[in-house]
DNA sequence: ACCGCTGTTCTCCG
DNA sequence: TCGGAGAACAGCGG
């Protein structure tokens, strides 16, 4: 599920259901992972009203004003649910009981995610948080910043983009989204990018992560369910051998630091032409 | 039955 | 120290 656009929505999910209420219990599931080190009791302190959530990259902050909170990383498979009280949900990690009789669940079936309890006072400082890049929206993705993010990476261009220490946010699938739009190949060294394209792909990974929030929120609001065989959103991930929607050809696909990258051979050549 | 996967982290190797 | 490859985590869907 969960790239920035995904977890953004999911924050201001939680916000709506939260809005007014307060959280009369807290319950981590038992014996799961998703606490890793940290201390699942200290999860159950959490209580009273959410006070702020905030989002770094991939990660949420809620911090709660009975002063405890919570970082969490919805990993691959992570998201959050409500429920009524007593309706049990397959692979809930963490549970959070309103004081309205409703349960938001943490589901998680791969155990990818993970929940780091914290005072709220800490939340911020958490080696995690600070370890991260910039975030395209709480700290802007001019193409200075960008420069100054990705611009000394060795590695291949959307390796760069999707590593969180330089910019927060960007996964597999919307590192391939805005390479794309910006119509720069995926394998591109950074050191060769011109001033332009920097332009150009500051500007892309804009659009791309706005698209992606907007789309989303609507789907959230239409309830909608993702159903087999709904077509593929995206321009270009997950298209390989079928026509780039831009200019026809085949969209090719290969793999790049142990992931799938798609792009169209055309639009985003190896070697630009100036 | 086998493969791949919207993520992170670790090990091994050059 | 850096970068690349591969594996591990665990379940589901094609």
């Amino acid at each position: 599920m969960p790239e920035l656009p995904e977890v953004e929505i999911a924050r201001r999910q939680l916000l709506r259901w939260m809005n007014g209420r307060r959280v009369v219990k807290a319950e981590p599931a038992r014996g799961v992972r998703t606490f890793r080190g940290a201390d699942p009791s200290a999860f159950a302190r959490i209580s009273g009203r959410l006070a702020e959530a905030h989002r770094r990259g991939k990660y949420l902050l809620l911090g709660f004003d009975g002063g405890m909170g919570a970082l969490m990383h919805l990993g691959m498979t992570g998201k959050f649910v409500i429920r009524p009280e007593g309706v049990d949900e397959p692979y809930s990690r963490a549970r959070l009981h309103l004081d309205d009789g409703r349960v938001i669940h943490f589901r998680d079936p791969r155990l990818f995610g993970r929940i780091e309890p914290a005072p709220v006072a800490q939340l911020h400082a958490l080696g995690t948080i600070a370890a991260l890049g910039i975030d395209p929206y709480a700290d802007g993705l001019s193409p200075g910043q960008l420069v100054a993010a990705v611009g000394d990476s060795k590695q291949d261009l959307k390796v760069a983009l999707m590593d969180q220490s330089r910019i927060a946010g960007l996964g597999n699938i919307h590192a391939a989204e805005a390479l794309f739009r910006a119509r720069i190949h995926p394998a591109r060294k950074p050191a060769s990018l011109r001033a332009d394209e920097w332009r150009r792909l500051a500007r892309a990974i804009r659009a791309t992560l706005d698209y992606g929030i907007r789309t989303q929120e609507h789907e959230d609001e239409m309830q909608y369910v993702e159903e087999p065989g709904s077509p593929n959103p995206f321009l270009i991930y997950g298209r390989a051998g079928t026509p780039c929607p831009r200019c026809g050809t085949r969209v090719r696909s290969f793999t790049q630091g142990g992931r799938t990258t798609h792009y169209c051979p055309r639009c985003q050549p190896k070697r630009p032409r100036r």
